[in-house]
DNA sequence: TTTGGTGCAAACTCTTTGCAGGGTC
DNA sequence: GACCCTGCAAAGAGTTTGCACCAAA
């Protein structure tokens, strides 16, 4: 908890009670849709306000603590992990989850250095995998 | 024209004029948010609706004849080409231009074929190269 | 004390829906 | 003629904004 206050004043941002639940929850569920974090953060402290989650998603983001993105409905997405990772989208429940593979990362990375696209300056990828599960998952 | 048309009916959809213009937009244009649509289309049939359009658009990628994405504004865009590309998201003027490397979705089809996700059947995948672009395109 | 954050409500943007009238097959 | 599509207006979802109050540094 005192690590998560330092981590914000490192980063250059207050380090409120607000922002500190909304971290934790976001560390708890992985990822989620900004609803699935509000309804995560209420249950600790139910006076928060939607707008303010928001608000503190995009703080988070913008300090690169925590990623952000959108899924295939539009829908804004966070991630706890700012390091480079996919994602895998499930059309038969609508749910994400990450898809960490550090080797298809580069793999792709490097491809794309070879080719370089003229005058475009690389920063990030985002590699979304769209598919069913057909199986029960966790 | 006829032929955009009879493309259509082969595919269940009814041949109506507003469709047809649609369709010719996003050919033109090759892919664009639903306003861009809009405003191309508004160019030839200036009283079409909104709301029309974006029936048009859904039916059409429903027919598998254009696809559908969302942008990192988490704003719809469409494409002319159904096929598998990708896209080119550039973070200074967010446009976004497709990006076609056959070798690469090839690669990363392959490399996810070798690891095979258990239980997940991948339909689709879809990249998104984010950055700048330093120099002026086209 | 200064600076930045929270909470509230209202506004905004984009997208979807319901239904009556009209066009296509 | 049956069915599907369009156009309108209104509603809906998700997100953002402005501002007064409050807390962190």
């Amino acid at each position: 908890m005192d690590k998560v206050k330092e981590l914000f004043r490192e980063n250059g941002l207050k380090a409120t009670a607000q922002r500190v639940i909304v971290y934790q929850a976001l560390e708890k569920i992985g990822h989620a849709s900004v609803d699935k974090v509000v309804e995560q953060v209420a249950s600790v402290m139910p006076t928060i306000t939607v707008a303010t989650v928001y608000k503190i998603l995009e703080s988070l983001s913008g300090a690169g603590l925590i990623s952000k993105m959108h899924t295939e409905q539009g829908k804004l997405f966070y991630d706890k992990t700012p390091t480079l990772h996919h994602h895998i989208y499930s059309s038969n429940d609508n749910s994400i989850r990450d898809f960490i593979d550090p080797e298809l990362t580069s793999i792709i990375i490097d491809h794309l250095a070879k080719k370089s696209i003229d005058g475009f300056e690389l920063e990030d990828i985002s590699l979304q995998l769209i598919g069913k599960f057909t199986k029960e998952q966790n």
